[in-house]
DNA sequence: TTAAATTATGGTCAAATGACCACATTTTCC
DNA sequence: GGAAAATGTGGTCATTTGACCATAATTTAA
């Protein structure tokens, strides 16, 4: 399970073998069976999650009960809830994965030291909280600017390999709309 | 115009006051008057905004024309396209004044250099980034999760100070309604 | 292997929403 | 001061969307 997260760091960062076993040192690994939440509602989010094998979503429960998901984590990628870590208080949205998924894990407490210990941690680490913020604003202003049917041709265009692996509910509660309209624009395209 | 900068940072971070002044130094102040663009569409963003006095908008437009808005920036607050000045690509999206606006601003090049020589600025830019971060989720899950009148409430109760500066219409483009719609909610309240 | 749960689709209907239009009022600018 | 633009409201109507329900196919679990 390390050797793969050794392998992204070499690949994706620019730390140094050494720092990448110092980062290593401190991981926990973790297994969640599909369903299992990393984290729940009311919770404190007091790791950073690394997905080595599977995929995880986070999302939160509307008054009426409905589900709306903010984002999907598959291998490769990082997950957190940013508000609860960097605050330490309760969380409003869940983390459960979608299929059985591998991770690791850092507490904040170890992953703050390694980032004051390696200067390039630090940067890399910065470098991902941009990109979630400029990444997040395409996505809000996608929600905001475009046809449910836009919406849905985006998410294929841009998660080609994310598709077989969700139930179309789960798309819908990403794109912010019912079951029934994505299946009515599946609908329409089949009969183009 | 810098006093009230220099107030600013006093209140709201852990400079030092020469550290304040240092920041100071490199800041360049402009006016827009209504209606003028900070930055454009298609344009590279240069530059680190604070707002002094005024109101500034950040909106993109959509295929068939109609404006979203992302973000309103009232003074006391900082403003950029994040993914332009990061990567220095052209912007999707634009800044515009909606009164006559102060501001102070610092190119990259500088604000870099005052983030590598000052710490405390360092710290204190990337709380401003993860507290931008977890905003803009908060921001989306109510996008995406709640009813027009819901939208419209929340917006009033989050900033009861905007909502004399601003026409109805950006609010609806902000709620992402239409101006129908949010006077339709606004009509349906009075009778209530 | 069989029963139960999940998933994808579709029918029907009511409600919400936007497009288009008009109008009165206020603000802005020359 | 007066013309032009911006603003807020509302009427009407067509369209979109969601709620509710049923069903078939597939997957999961006992």
């Amino acid at each position: 399970m390390i050797a793969e997260f050794q392998t992204y760091c070499r690949t994706m960062t620019h730390l140094t073998p050494e720092e990448i076993d110092q980062v290593c040192t401190l991981a926990t690994p973790r297994t969640l069976q599909k369903n299992e939440d990393l984290l729940k509602q009311g919770q404190i989010c007091r790791h950073k999650t690394f997905i080595i094998k599977g995929l995880l979503r986070s999302y939160g429960t509307a008054a009426d009960g409905t589900e709306y998901i903010l984002h999907f984590s598959p291998e490769r990628s990082w997950t957190l809830d940013p508000e609860s870590y960097h605050l330490l208080t309760a969380t409003r949205f869940n983390i459960t994965a979608i299929e059985r998924t591998d991770v690791l894990q850092w507490n904040k407490e170890a992953f703050d030291r390694l980032l004051r210990e390696i200067p390039a941690l630090d940067r890399y680490s910065q470098l991902m909280v941009s990109k979630s913020n400029y990444i997040g604003r395409h996505r809000l202003f996608t929600t905001l600017s475009s046809t449910p049917e836009e919406k849905y041709d985006d998410f294929v265009r841009n998660n080609p390999g994310l598709l077989p692996r969700l139930p179309l509910h789960m798309i819908a509660a990403y794109l912010g709309m019912s079951l029934k309209t994505l299946t009515r624009i599946r609908h329409a395209q089949l009969h183009r």
